[in-house]
DNA sequence: ACCTCACATCAATTTTTTTTGATATGACTA
DNA sequence: TAGTCATATCAAAAAAAATTGATGTGAGGT
């Protein structure tokens, strides 16, 4: 069974490595064929196919199949739904205190 | 020397590991000291500390010496830093488009 | 000054991630 | 339908990250 720690992190596993943030950055310019991002990122082919798999798991990169090639772009509810969990994550909550009601 | 994507990847370090993320689920009710992490979570004394020097090199959490004591909290300015670098590399630039006003 | 406590650092090991080269798959093409 | 091309998958190797136990360090207490 998943713990929502691994479910989490599996989110930011699109970003915790360089080349998969060096992939994303081309996917800023629009979508791109795989045979694209290999020839641009000095990158093996197993490799990026990889990579690429991690990026979709995370829910950031979306893939659209159009005869034999794979096309990548970056998804925008997934990228939305990791900055709203990445905001979650960081902001403090609110703690019960102590009743400080001088008149208790 | 360090790349721009080694630079944002160490950022994200923090969030792609369960342990670390269940030590900031810990410090958003408020600053903990090393021991109580420990103690709560299961986990080692080098193993946290391994980890806690992660989460601060990240810039997410910052740590403050009280006598023995090293208290942990999360950095409000650390992690702003994180969603909005997050949210600079998930977005789509508008590219150049070929110029299709018509009377050129 | 010595002892203890809390934590950091280190070195060795284990585990996980990434790369690589080989092979499989599935779509187009002749 | 045989061949080729683009990509996925696999297994082995390499590299990086995490855990562990031992030791170092620096603050407080005796």
């Amino acid at each position: 069974m998943e713990t929502e720690y691994q479910k989490n992190a599996k989110v930011f596993k699109a970003f915790c490595d360089e080349k998969r943030l060096a992939i994303l950055e081309l996917l800023r310019s629009g979508e791109k064929c795989a045979c694209v991002l290999i020839d641009k990122l000095n990158i093996g082919q197993s490799s990026l196919s990889y990579h690429m798999k991690i990026l979709c798991e995370s829910g950031i990169v979306e893939s659209r199949q159009e005869g034999k090639w794979t096309h990548y772009h970056i998804s925008e509810s997934g990228s939305k739904y990791a900055i709203e969990l990445l905001k979650r994550i960081t902001t403090p909550y609110a703690v019960q205190q102590p009743n400080q009601c001088l008149i208790n």
